[in-house]
DNA sequence: CATCCAAATTAACATCAATCAATAGACCAT
DNA sequence: ATGGTCTATTGATTGATGTTAATTTGGATG
């Protein structure tokens, strides 16, 4: 059986040393990497649960994702709804400096590490360099294609197939920013994250890991997912990664001329 | 009762004459409006159905809707999925721009008019003027924020708040383009497109009308919601402007400056 | 080790929604 | 008007999911 090595995973995913910029970086050139590591006034540790951004507030700085994974959340009633899921190197709160206040909350999930970035100094980088407010733009785009696959996943899916599918997904914008593809992938999520997520009760995700386990596809205890067939999951959960872009060079290079 | 006056409302929403950029117009000022009318290469009707842009296919042109209304829609086996829905002066394919193909394809609801745009022109106009690289970018954070809404929408809400809810930000949309207040709003959908905007079978859709007809909230009829207490199918659908941001003055003063 | 607590699991029952099938209504082309 | 087609409606049945409650498990702590 594939369960019974747990220990090597436990590291959580950093893009320390090259880690700002995710997805982006590799169509940076080596100067505007620098500026954009260079917007970083601080980092700041985050422990499990803790809110980053709240919703409605206003915000004068924005925060890149180094470590860990952070939900974007909205409280309405005694709920809490999961819209979004984030992985190092993407920018969480981007929206705050362009809009002025929040729609969602940022919280962490398990501890995390964030640069802290102030608006003052994004605003200062776009003027000097107007390439970069491009690559914002793409980051946000990006941000919205993966929403819109959400919103199909949730019209689409029952609930065993929207948990693979987050799963899925979660795996390959890992490896987009550098994580090795192994049987195990550990992201500290409870079942009621699950849930939240998936809008379904907590019940009913227990009872969707079940039966992703009976089908043989996963295993999800303890905030690891185990799985022997990757694609075999992703077919299951009817995933496909165009919607992540993971081919396009973004034109960079065109507009740049 | 309010049901007997239908032909009053049949007409449908336009911004010609002071047609573009839709809700970022009142940011921009007499000079950036004319640069951003001046983009538009040509016009186009569409009729029902018809598809301004397919999934996957690569794009020289974007396009800004002028009068109709359109969705965004993701095909998949044999179904069809409805992710977002756009209102006169919404770019409906900027992303495309950007990102060089579509993970969706365009398609009009009911006839409508667009204006196209040459993705070359869009470049050469953010060199010359790169405020209006910012305005973009903020047309794209807003989409975001509306694909957000409808996550949390899809995890939340039963099927009768869902429609109730697509008619509440419908209208709440065109209000910030122009459209005044009315009790009747013509939105020509069939309970098939509701059903692939809430995730539902069209079965379901047609009883889901019911209910809200049940409850005294609305009747919809022949592509027209009635409602005569928008405020109490509001408050049923749990429906909040803020992620509108209609009250946002998206900082442009203070970027301009 | 004993205790505690959050998370996970299971069962029973109620509700929501899908599917299949049949019918009725509206609109269109001839 | 006639027939055809798309849309809307309704009923019956099955499956998916929610709710509540009780129980178990695993990990943390003293």
């Amino acid at each position: 059986m594939f369960l019974e090595s747990t220990a090597q995973v436990e590291r959580p995913y950093d893009l320390t040393g090259d880690f700002l910029a995710g997805r982006l970086r590799k169509h940076l050139d080596q100067d505007e990497l620098a500026c954009v590591e260079g917007l970083v006034a601080h980092e700041r540790m985050l422990s499990d649960q803790e809110v980053l951004a709240r919703r409605a507030e206003r915000v004068d700085t924005a925060s890149i994702l180094i470590e860990g994974l952070m939900f974007r959340t909205i409280e309405s009633g005694n709920q809490r709804f999961i819209v979004g899921l984030h992985v190092p190197g993407d920018f969480v709160d981007l929206h705050g400096f362009a809009l002025g206040r929040l729609d969602h909350s940022i919280v962490s999930v398990g501890t995390a590490r964030v640069g802290v970035v102030p608006h003052l100094g994004i605003e200062r980088l776009m003027q000097k360099r107007p390439s970069l407010a491009r690559i914002l733009w793409f980051a946000s785009l990006l941000d919205a294609a993966i929403h819109r696959q959400w919103i199909q996943m949730l019209e689409q899916l029952d609930a065993p197939r929207r948990i693979a599918h987050i799963y899925c997904e979660l795996q390959t914008r890992l490896e987009l920013v550098g994580k090795p593809s192994t049987r195990a992938l550990r992201a500290p999520f409870t079942q009621y994250d699950l849930a939240d997520m998936c809008g379904i009760s907590a019940v009913h995700a227990n009872r969707a890991i079940g039966r992703l386990r009976e089908l043989g596809l996963a295993q999800i205890r303890r905030g690891t997912l185990y799985t022997s067939d990757w694609a075999a999951l992703r077919q299951y959960a009817r995933f496909d990664s165009a919607y992540l872009y993971a081919d396009t060079p973004f034109k960079l290079a065109e507009m740049r001329s």
